[in-house]
DNA sequence: TTAGTTGCAAAGGCTTTGCACGCGC
DNA sequence: GCGCGTGCAAAGCCTTTGCAACTAA
């Protein structure tokens, strides 16, 4: 059992053969996928999965920590299974295809204290937008 | 006539009262505003203007680089009149609330070519998530 | 057994589109 | 007058929800 499903199983989550195909896929490839893209892949291995048991099963992957949610500019959120090595995002203006990249440094410290108006930072998000190399041909 | 009006007709817009006034509306304010708060806001100065021609207007600002569309993890999203100074946002967790920030030194930087896997990088978005005075209270 | 999970279908929020009318140039 | 822009309403996409049937523990 993958350590996904194992650490799922220690906080008591109900193991249904709905939520170990969703959390095999995205466990299997680490891309980033759209919910119905994920739909799509657990379908061909539980034909009778339903979205709502795909949206439902990454709602609660998000809240526990286990996946991140992508918000990009496009339409669709995508959901990011790398959520335990902090990481940053590239994502391509064509096709919205989207890596994972690891810059050099810590982003906060280009944000100075008089830069931060009183708040409490936790963290900082950094999205590369551009072309990748399919769409810049 | 405000500086962004001048620029839009200068790139041969045609000039009509519902664009007039959505330019106001984004002009007046440096707040980052929903689709839908921008059309509220204009109906107050021309009450027949169609959300239609608010997304119509919205849409084009964007692709002539005038506004920003800003896509945070919530559901609408905003536009960000402040497209001709660089700058990145402050989210707070807790109440949502945007502010624009300045960070030192380039972002690009941080991304070495070894991290770019063949994308063109056009830009760097960069959103620090922390919580602001009121709530982190 | 039984509380949590699923599937279905319908509703919901946000955005885009088709088309006839209107208006800036 | 021409052609782009507008308003309306309907459709579209993505996501959530209500509820009866099901099933893991």
């Amino acid at each position: 059992m993958s350590d996904l499903l194992v650490r799922l199983r220690a906080r008591g989550w109900r193991l249904t053969s709905q939520r170990r195909v969703v959390a095999e896929v995205l466990d299997g490839d680490h891309v980033h996928l759209t919910a119905d893209e994920v739909h799509a892949r657990a379908v061909e291995r539980l034909p009778e999965i339903s979205r709502a048991t795909v949206y439902n099963t990454l709602g609660e992957l998000v809240t526990l920590g286990e996946v991140l949610e992508v918000a990009t500019d496009g339409r669709a959120k995508r959901y990011d299974p790398n959520a335990h090595h902090a990481h940053q995002h590239l994502v391509c203006s064509g096709c919205g295809a989207i890596r994972d990249v690891h810059p050099q440094g810590d982003p906060l410290a280009a944000l100075p204290a008089a830069e931060r108006y009183g708040f409490v930072i936790s963290g900082a998000d950094i999205t590369y937008r551009g072309l990748c190399p399919d769409c810049s041909r």
